[in-house]
DNA sequence: CCGGATCCGGGTTGATACTG
DNA sequence: CAGTATCAACCCGGATCCGG
């Protein structure tokens, strides 16, 4: 293991996780929970197959991740986070909130993937009120459906689709996120090219408007 | 520029900071404000001087950094960061409270710099009792002189020396740091080693007892 | 299909020496 | 003081292959 050699906690961590992809497998696990190694790969667009199978071996030897064999019936290897591999959440989000800015300019060629939508919205979105029933928001972007949904005061992004979405929102992956991050207005969304359908209540109650 | 390539914030910032010691220069920019390069060269114990080049020009261009020309008197070559770059802030407190841990076995062959300490003094101390006329603590360790000092509400530490330090304090940086997350009472830093002369009472003031 | 292992070319890093 | 120049070693990315 290469390591920068220095009494710090800064240089510490990032002797563990400072390596290239380190730190985007653990989005991928955090948002994703419990992976097999071809999701992992799916969702890691870009990555060469042999350090990601290097990556993993880094993070279970670190104690970050662990691969526990699935029973029987599925059969396959799962790969997870441990409990503490997932503590480094706080660092996406403040990696994440920096970065924010940075989507502005459209992306050429750039991938995807709708179950990234989820750190925006645990970052950006709040349910101001709780006690009301939970709604939920089905958003189809890049391919992908994503369900948005109350949960006890905080909103949570999830591969899916809901049975009977309060709202529903299809558009751009750089619109919906626009709209998440609270850069675009509903009004500024939907002249980007954002359909909406459903009532637009749902989505005042996360601060969207 | 090598860039992963995907339309998520993380990668995106990734992309800008997540080369081999960026974060590690932004460290020591952050701590200590605007640094010549010997200077820099010197808070990272390690790194290859066309490294640093490589990355100040990098971070540069990203308009994380800038350098700046001292007037006549001084006739050097400043570099610090932008406020931009100065929102890296919280990422490094992330980084720093989750390698914190990582602190515990006592190093060998590792570098330390006093300066250092402004990180955990940051993250982990507060000034309990802001009213009362501030206080300041000497704190020498690894041939460095510290001062900690209150300010407003919030603790800082900066290279140097106090005229007429409250306390006090000389030992090993495994200890000072322990002391200072909280890992390790007054009593048992006293016990591996730690010099206090001068009041306890400034230290309990920080909440360190 | 799943979970990698292996090989190879090219780019990046790190150590040292050197310079205006 | 503030870097360049050089070169070896290593790491990364892409492609291919392989056993269940």
């Amino acid at each position: 293991m290469r390591t920068y050699g220095q009494y710090c906690a800064v240089a510490k961590a990032l002797d563990v996780v400072g390596d290239r992809w380190t730190l985007l497998i653990i989005r991928e696990l955090l948002l994703r929970g419990a992976c097999r190694y071809t999701d992992l790969r799916d969702g890691l667009p870009g990555i060469a197959t042999n350090l990601l199978a290097d990556r993993l071996r880094d993070l279970e030897e670190a104690a970050l991740a662990a691969r526990e064999e699935a029973p029987p019936p599925i059969a396959t290897t799962l790969f997870r986070l441990t409990e503490r591999g997932a503590q480094l959440a706080p660092v996406l989000k403040a990696l994440g909130a920096w970065g924010a800015p940075l989507m502005e300019k459209a992306q050429r060629d750039e991938e995807f993937r709708g179950h990234w939508l989820a750190l925006p919205v645990a970052t950006y979105l709040r349910d101001h009120t709780p006690d009301r029933p939970p709604v939920s928001i089905q958003v189809n972007v890049a391919d992908e459906a994503v369900v948005v949904e109350t949960a006890d005061g905080t909103v949570r992004a999830r591969p899916g689709t809901a049975p009977d979405p309060d709202a529903t929102l299809t558009g751009a992956p750089p619109v919906v996120i626009g709209l998440f991050v609270g850069r675009l207005s509903l009004a500024q969304a939907r002249a980007r090219g954002l359909r909406v359908e459903g009532g637009v209540g749902a989505l005042r109650r996360l601060g969207i408007s």
